[in-house]
DNA sequence: TCACTTCTTGCATAAACGTGCAAAACATGC
DNA sequence: GCATGTTTTGCACGTTTATGCAAGAAGTGA
């Protein structure tokens, strides 16, 4: 990969999540820290971002536009979740990955270089992943919904049908150990079934403020849950509901 | 193989990829690195791209037509053709959207509140069209080709057939009045033939350089276009040809 | 204060680079 | 045909660049 590419992809990163770090861009490109550092200080030199201890952050102008207007809500956390929900994976496995900004984290997460086949019916994760080369990219097509930012309805179910996966990452609107996973939209939670139905482990990663709420639509139940991804300060009471069903948790 | 052989290619991919990378790009002509080096460097003195460490990028940092790479070449003109293009649609119409960067500046270029129903197999025009409140869009699934920024194969057609159109974005990666459309890979070609099967008509955009030249895949045939929008220095000879099997020109 | 992480600097190495040169391919003129 | 000049290409050479590692400095948080 050429510096040059590594340039603008910090620059991309920058303009949509308003910061980076370095850590986090030296797994994604595969280099060591070293050379991310680099990266940011001639990225810095040259005035398109402002070096801060641990990473950087877009320069102060653009910072205020972008990084307010961008599905703002959480940012910080779910990126947290991201890195920690990545850990879950390894070269060679198929995944579904489903819709929203927890998800689409999660794909912007996942290493440049990391060889894996991915059937998506969010735009936004395909877009994330359409520059891994290594990623053999399936998208799911069908009626795009707006809100959602997904595909769903008979065409999506049909591809689906088609296909399985190791993992299947669920976007939750609401998780609860009673009502396990569930969503807002009838069709939305269709498409999400028929994910879960035909992987074979389900990968589920929240924010505290959607733990112990439930929408209407009901997905997986909570035992069907294999790993759950959460915040370190996520109650313990109700983590341990969900490790009681045999969920596995991991802390962000 | 001829030296401007070469040129031509490396321009393409450079169109396409946005990067090309010297030692990649020896090993497919079958030539020494030093040769590509010199290739590399004529280009970028003539800026038609920029030396980087590796390899060289697409000059032009404007903005992202297929996905997130830069696809620089003819900026300024696609966006001149995609403005007359969009003059073609009337609300209520269905279209099917191809790939190519031409197109994805007619997505761009579709007025927002226009109430259209689009159906496309390419992830930049999806993207594009992803926030018109009016526009109800569906996404041909299928096998992500990075180098396209597309999806092809069985599913996309399969979704394709299922659908019919008022008219048809083609893109063209050459267009010949004795050859008609064509395609550089079989597979995008077979996409290219569903939509255009399924259409009551058919437009081409294109720039000056991919007229009367032809990939090796046939797409469609001259007499099967409605509409042939062009650039206002496009020769007149050429599109006499066009017009004499039934296509309208539009000038942009 | 101390432990920990992150940062910078210097250095070593391998890859990529440009340059000069010679062989080969090709065209041109006699 | 033969000589001449031009263009293209590959190779050898020394130089530059990118990168990772190591060591010490500096920032961070308890």
């Amino acid at each position: 990969m050429l510096t040059d590419q590594r340039h603008q992809i910090i620059r991309d990163r920058l303009a949509v999540e308003g910061r980076v770090l370095a850590g986090e861009l030296a797994s994604h490109f595969g280099v060591s820290e070293d050379t991310v550092r680099r990266d940011l200080r001639e990225l810095a030199k040259a005035g398109e971002c402002r070096r801060v201890y641990g990473g950087a952050v877009a320069s102060a102008p653009l910072a205020a536009a972008t990084v307010g207007q961008r599905s703002g809500h959480a940012v910080e956390e779910k990126m947290r979740l991201a890195s920690a929900a990545v850990r879950l994976l390894s070269a060679g496995q198929s995944l579904f990955i489903d819709g929203g900004s927890t998800n689409a984290a999660i794909a912007r997460a996942i290493p440049r270089e990391l060889d894996l086949t991915v059937a998506t019916n969010s735009l936004g994760v395909a877009s994330a992943l359409s520059d891994h080369p290594q990623v053999e990219l399936i998208v799911l097509g069908g009626r795009f919904v707006r809100e959602l930012g997904t595909c769903v309805g008979a065409d999506t179910l049909a591809a689906i049908a088609q296909l399985g996966a190791d993992l299947c990452f669920l976007g939750s609107c609401g998780l609860d150990a009673a009502r396990g996973v569930t969503a807002f939209d009838s069709a939305e939670a269709e498409v999400k079934r028929a994910m879960a139905r035909n992987s074979t482990g389900i990968v589920v990663a929240v924010t505290n403020d959607k733990l112990a709420t439930a929408a209407p639509y009901r997905v997986a139940r909570a035992e069907a849950i294999r790993h759950l991804v959460v915040e370190k300060s996520a109650p313990a009471a109700i983590l341990a509901d969900f490790e009681r069903q045999g969920a596995e948790i991991h802390f962000a």
